[in-house]
DNA sequence: CTTTTGTTAGTTAACGTTCACTATCAATTA
DNA sequence: TAATTGATAGTGAACGTTAACTAACAAAAG
């Protein structure tokens, strides 16, 4: 059995977490299911985490990348509308590759352990409404203001995503979600039309 | 201690082991502290029940009441704008009134436990999408078409509806739900504003 | 007096965690 | 360069506790 860094075997452990509770939820993450899957002894496994919440703040902290990927990726495009397009596609393409993580965000057992993981999680959905929030209101300029409430669109959208990967997850993943977030956002764009004359042209 | 029949006592423990889920989460769901909220021992939880797994089922049975309930409340209500605003409506209030029902829906390991109870927590959700395809298909005759896709409008008001509920969850239920409800409500007809020339003298 | 609803006392298995201890490897010293 | 030292990453066994569940027996109710 090879010998791993900290780094590395934290790195490990994190994953296979995600997939144990993937596979069977998070009711069924024990230490000694984690060290039998990463060929550990469970002793081990506290040599590189205080606890087993320590090991929960980990996942946390990695799906926290997706904030920062969906950020760059954001910041990158200047075009509002293309932003929004964006911004659902790569909720869906990042599942997608990532599935074992839609596991996590329905998993709502995980953040009722400690009132640390519940404030992160809360943390995490707060940018991500904001950074949605700036995006739709970009389209709302003020000599063109949107005929709609920017505030309830972005929980529609939100909204909207979720329920859409949750129907996939209910379905065994027996579609491509890609192409269903696809046709999500054209139906977005249908409900901006005729709310704002500025855009009226472009959808 | 009284000593009461099973159908009572049934009815006793889902009552309990639904709060315990709502308090602390489903993993925190044992027989044992069950069997202490109801004041009986744990074997006399066995009297009633044939495993843990039919205690879970008994909790989503009392949950496809809900369905009833909701269906026949529509069935009394003809013009289907009513029955849409009605639709979501009583989602919120039926959700204002039995809080502890937010954390069985929203907990997916209940249903990962078993495929008994998988099936039957999809048969609820199918069902209750059939009931709001229906409705809103009723706005949607052969001589004045909706401009949108009504199957895609469907999944939008319940995301909309799901993460409304999600967001009273995680502010401990700091705002009234019914409230928050009828601006929703108040949304969803602003954006099949214009969606339909019939529709557009109404609303 | 039989059925139903309860009890107490027990089972085995699994839980998270800690213990004393060891193998591996890099840096310091002889 | 070879031996010594100390940190790091691992081990198996055991801790006390809790899990779901059961067998045997008692009392209440019809």
């Amino acid at each position: 059995m090879a010998r791993l860094n900290t780094e590395a075997r934290q790195k490990h452990i994190i994953e296979q977490a995600i997939k144990i509770i993937h596979e069977n939820g998070y009711s069924s993450l024990s230490i000694r299911k984690l060290a039998r899957k990463e060929k550990i002894s469970e002793a081990a496994i506290y040599r590189h985490f205080l606890n087993k919440e320590d090991i929960l703040l980990g996942i946390l902290t990695l799906f926290s990348g997706f904030d920062k990927q969906l950020n760059q990726e954001i910041a990158m495009i200047h075009d509002p509308l293309e932003k929004l397009s964006h911004f659902m596609l790569f909720h869906f393409t990042y599942l997608e590759k990532h599935v074992e993580m839609t596991s996590v965000i329905f998993s709502e057992d995980i953040f009722k352990q400690s009132e640390i993981l519940k404030k992160k999680m809360q943390t995490i959905i707060q940018n991500r409404k904001k950074a949605l929030f700036d995006i739709v209101n970009a389209m709302n300029p003020e000599n063109c203001k949107l005929e709609i409430d920017v505030e309830e669109f972005v929980v529609i959208v939100l909204g909207y995503i979720r329920l859409i990967v949750l129907e996939w997850r209910l379905s065994n993943y027996a579609f491509s979600l890609k192409a269903r977030g696809n046709k999500a956002i054209k139906f977005v764009k249908t409900i901006l039309q005729n709310k704002s004359k500025c855009l009226n042209e472009r959808l």
